[in-house]
DNA sequence: TGACATTGGTAGCCGGCGGTTACTAATTGC
DNA sequence: GCAATTAGTAACCGCCGGCTACCAATGTCA
C-alpha cells in the first residue's frame, strides 16, 4: 500500500482544488467580509474564489489571489483552513483551501465586491460559511500573538480606535485604564507628531505599531481554558 | 474568470492529494514520532501516509488511516496543516495534508513502523519534515486549550508524571507548587483511590483528567506576545 | 464668556495570580 | 535508626490587571 506508482495515485484521487479569500475588514464598527453580492448571476453571496492551478506555489497563488483583487498584497494573511468533507462549493472542487487577510478599515472593495455583514454570512455556500467560521474563529485566537488589529487600522492610529478594533474582534468591553497600562508596558507603539481631533473632545494623539526586537515574555501554564 | 466550467478547473488542475499522519508519543523522557525507518526500501525515514481517495470525508479519511495503523482513533489529533509549494513528498501528490495526533506514551508502534527521536526529524522527506516542525508547534501552542498533555499519558497519571510531560513538550522546567496550585485552581483532575508507588519516595496519587462543566475564564488582553 | 458635555489620558487602590522558599510526609536502602 | 528520595503543602511577596477616581483639552450652547 505504501509509495504507490504515480499512476495509482493519480487514478483515483480528488482532482482540483479552490483556493478561498477570506478577506476581513471593519467598517461602521462592524467587522465585515468582502464578498460578491447576491445579486450575482447565481443570486447567492459568494466568496471571492480561483481555482487552484499549480500547488508548487500555493502561498504564491494565494497571495497573487489577495493582490489581483486588493491591488496589493494584505499587511496580514494566512492559510486558515483546507476543507473538503462533500460540502457544497461553488467550484466543484472537492478540496478548499481557505486564506484569511486582513485590511484597513475604509479600504474601498474591488469592483463587483461589497463589505458584508457578518450576518450575511449564513448565505454562504455551506463550505464557505465554514471557513467564514474558522477564519473568524482564527482571528480572534491569534489576535494576541499577531498584530491582526493593528492591520485592521491605518498606520497612524488613536489608542481609543485601536481599543475599539480589539473590542469589536474580542466582542467585550475593555477597561481603559487597563488597556493602555497593559500596551505601554509592552511597548509595541510609538507615539508620533501628529494629533487627530474629531468633533468633540479633547485631541487624541496617533500611535504607530512598532514591536520591540526582544524576546516576549513567556506565559505561564494555564489550565483554566481546558475543557 | 469566476465560476470557470467543471472542465476547465480539471483540465489544469493539479492531481490528487495525500494524509499524512504525525502521530506523537512519549518514551524515556523523549517526545517521539511514528516513523517508517530508514531501513525501507526507500533507504530514508518517512511518515505514514496515504493517498486521498475521496476529498468527501477527508477527516474521516483521516480518523481511518490512524486508526488502521493504531488500532483505534487517538483521543487526540488535528488538522494541522495543508503543504504544496513545490516540496519533495513521497507520494508526488502536489498538496498534502497534514494530521497531528497523540497517543499514550507506551503505546507499542505497529508493525513496520518505530519511534523515532525528533532529531531524526531532519531526514524526512522535505514536507514531511515541514509538516512534523508546523505539528510539534502545533502541540505546543494548543496545549492550554486542549487536553494535550494528558492524552499522551495513561488514563490514571500521578502528578508529577504529568508536571514531566508539560516541561518535555514546553522544553523548560516548571515550579512543583505553582504547577500544582494552578491545576488545583482549574479542578480540571479528580483523584482516585489508587497510589503508585516506583521504587523509592513516597508513594504518588493517581489522578484522571475530569475537566468541569462549566465555563472558563476569559484571559485578559496582551500585547506582550506580539513582535 | 462661562458652564457643560464629550473625549483623551493617568494615578493609585487592591485582590489575586504566580514564582519562590521552606517545610512536612511517606517510602526504600543501608 | 538514619540518609536519600520522591510526594505534597503552606506561606511570603512582587506584580498584573480590574476598577474608581480624577485631571486635561476640546466643542457647544445659553
Amino acid at each position: 500500500m505504501r509509495r504507490p506508482r504515480r499512476a495509482d495515485a493519480r487514478a483515483n484521487a480528488p482532482t482540483g482544488a479552490s483556493l478561498d479569500f477570506l478577506c476581513f475588514s471593519a467598517r461602521d464598527g462592524r467587522l465585515t467580509l468582502l464578498a460578491h453580492p447576491a445579486t450575482g448571476r447565481s443570486g447567492r453571496a459568494e466568496l471571492p474564489w480561483r481555482a487552484l492551478t499549480s500547488a508548487r506555489t500555493v502561498t504564491g497563488e494565494a497571495r497573487r489571489l489577495a493582490a489581483d483583487l486588493m491591488g496589493s498584497v494584505p499587511l496580514w494573511m494566512t492559510h486558515v483552513a483546507t476543507l473538503g468533507d462533500g460540502t457544497v462549493h461553488p467550484s466543484d472542487a472537492p478540496l478548499s483551501l481557505i486564506y484569511a487577510a486582513v485590511v484597513a478599515a475604509g479600504t474601498p472593495p474591488p469592483a463587483g465586491l461589497a463589505w458584508a455583514n457578518l450576518s450575511a454570512l449564513a448565505a454562504l455556500p455551506a463550505r464557505q460559511r465554514q471557513g467564514a467560521d474558522l477564519g473568524l474563529t482564527a482571528l480572534r485566537e491569534r489576535m494576541d500573538r499577531e498584530p491582526i488589529a493593528f492591520r485592521l487600522l491605518d498606520e497612524e492610529f488613536t489608542l481609543s480606535a485601536l481599543q475599539a478594533m480589539y473590542e469589536l474582534l474580542l466582542g467585550q468591553r475593555l477597561h481603559k485604564a487597563s488597556f493602555r497600562r497593559a500596551l505601554q508596558a509592552a511597548g509595541i507603539v510609538s507615539p508620533t507628531d501628529s494629533w487627530r481631533s474629531e468633533g468633540r473632545g479633547r485631541p487624541a494623539q496617533l500611535y504607530r505599531y512598532a514591536p520591540p526586537r526582544r524576546r516576549s515574555r513567556r506565559r505561564p501554564v494555564r489550565f483554566d481554558l481546558l475543557g
